[in-house]
DNA sequence: AATGAATGAGCTTTCATTCAT
DNA sequence: AATGAATGAAAGCTCATTCAT
């Protein structure tokens, strides 16, 4: 009953998209070559374009199917905590576990979309903002419920989704840390400190720190 | 005796630099075209050849040219503050005010030069640990000064890396906020926050935080 | 009783022909594209290549019904007339006045469907000497009837007919003369003192020069 | 001293327009691959490019290069005579006699440089009034002249550029008559006449008809 | 040092045609 | 009869790099 198929049972839409994934995690966007994606999805250049006007909107398509998925995960793991900073630390987490087990989707997300001429870095600007808006919202949240005080939560959800960016980026060309959700404790309790919210302060019953 | 010459008396080396920082911050990488970069230099092909071996390699010589002036430009404004606290400040200040002068540097530097296959990015990656081993490192002084509690200050100082990337990354692509610079203030706040350190316990006689 | 159906009731044969009349008269015979043929026809790339073996081969039939109405048009015109002299002139005059009602078929047949590869041109040969060869039986009836002098019936049949071409062409590409059918008498009358009948020779009781 | 070379020493942008000349005039003008013509040319796809912007410009050079030679032999020939009439006549001949001596030239600049879209067709138009336009000047010259009687001389041009157009085209595609320039006489006798001028009118002492 | 014509592999995209349904 | 996803050869064009001058 398994709607999870083998690759080549899967239609051709989205063994594109899977192939494009892989190729441009190794290639980067610009190296990656329609030939290498259909060669690699097992379909054809005629395929390809049937399916996607062009190579640009194809990596739309796959960018905003990951950011989909992506997102929907941090909100269903935020969505079970009681309080706004609890939702916080467990975007966290679960933003850091995420790209933890999916290097290919972290490499494409957050180091090969971007840089490749104004116009096409301004297509991606909408998705970058659907993360830093999330967490922004979550803040606001929180300063609402007076679990911190009021403070610019536009440039601090920049600033979290920045730090987060660097960290995994660092992970994906050295490797370190090892593994990379290793740091997430640390990272998660510098991060409330930056708003001021002491990580005892999260302690629930029932619900630890390290569950988060 | 002033060393700034008009473009056509700088020689072929430099003059193709300038080029290519303005071309690149355009077009991006991949589309930075070599015909267009010796068009804006006035030189030709065969020079561009005779003074680098290719465009990766011209490439990697104006990120250097870049980070060493940045790079200086933020420990010339670090040496001057009597702590390491400060000096963590005046560093973040001053590469906020950098970057906010020159949009070029910060779109090739930030934007323009990731997320070209592993290869390259791996190629770049020493001059991303320049900057955090800067921070990193006056991180380290102001835990041995006592001025903040130990802490990772590897972590620590990607974020900060990360974080100050983001927001200016940000003001590239939207224009916001505008200045960029005045976003400083809050910036330098949420970070050193994020260490434990008050921003009042930088106040110092004669060196206000404004000036910072 | 009427033969003129909708377009979605008319058979798909024949609505294919009329898409293609239209695109090739838009685009030109190369650039006319099966896709959009089929997409204006309202049918699909199956039923196209299921009722003509080729895009070649159905070209082939659209300018053969082409053809077919235009000569059976010219020939019912001509018939109506009492000399060869007349039926010549009649002839042109109906040959103007169809073109200038349907560009289209005027495009397709003068200007598309020509220099495509010396096989292609080969192939549309036989429609062009249809037009010739109507003409030049009508003058060579004109020459037994002693309307005019012997001459080389059929070097003459293909200069009034290239004459024609070229003049429907210009008017094609410019819009001049506006309308098309204003240059028609002195077309008339041009042609026929190239082969030395004065056009006052061709009046007859009951049939004045205007209604030819 | 001849400047005339050797495929291989002419320059490469001469090459490139001889080698498009003759696959042109094979295969017609979307059929004629840049593929094909620097093979034949002996040149690279990058040496096409270099020196023309496109396809469609490389091939308006080709067919200016072709126009210039044609209109100046034309005009050569035209120069030399007494009268205009006698100026048409010699236009005629030398139209025929150059067409007939090159083929390809024929082939590409009456059959396959037109009906290939709109656009194209009306960048040509440029093309097809220069011929028409120097027939109409002679026209006018010998209305003046009052070697023929007012007629619209526009109108005429173009007729006669279409019944010399037909006719070479025939020849092109069946070879007849054969050789071309035997129907020359006839051709330029039906032309004087459609327009009021008798052959016998042209006989000046020293230029006999046979010779124009 | 400098020039710029030349190279050719590689790019994205198109398109007539096929075929399982 | 009809459908439309799939094919793959070929199209026009780009571009980092080379080299005779």
């Amino acid at each position: 009953m398994s709607k999870r198929l083998q690759p080549e049972e899967a239609n051709a839409r989205d063994r594109i998209l899977d192939a494009a994934l892989e190729v441009i995690a190794q290639r980067g966007y610009s190296a990656a070559g329609v030939q290498e994606i259909v060669e690699l999805s097992g379909t054809s250049k005629g395929s390809f374009y049937f399916h996607y006007p062009s190579k640009e909107e194809m990596v739309m398509a796959l960018v905003e199917r990951m950011s989909d998925k992506l997102i929907a995960k941090i909100e269903g793991s935020a969505g079970q905590q009681p309080t706004p900073l609890h939702r916080l630390a467990a975007s966290v987490d679960a933003l850091m576990a995420t790209f933890a087990r999916q290097r290919n989707v972290a490499r494409v997300l957050l180091l090969n979309i971007i840089g490749h001429g104004r116009a096409t870095d301004r297509k991606f600007l909408p998705i970058r903002e659907r993360f830093s808006g999330l967490i922004q919202r979550q803040l606001d949240a929180a300063v609402e419920a007076k679990q911190i005080r009021p403070l610019d939560t536009l440039l601090v959800s920049q600033m979290w989704v920045g730090a987060l960016h660097e960290v995994i980026v660092r992970w994906l060309l050295t490797g370190q840390p090892s593994p990379l959700t290793s740091a997430t404790p640390a990272l998660r309790a510098i991060l409330l400190k930056s708003v001021g919210a002491d990580p005892p302060a999260l302690e629930t019953p029932g619900v630890s720190a390290d569950q988060l």
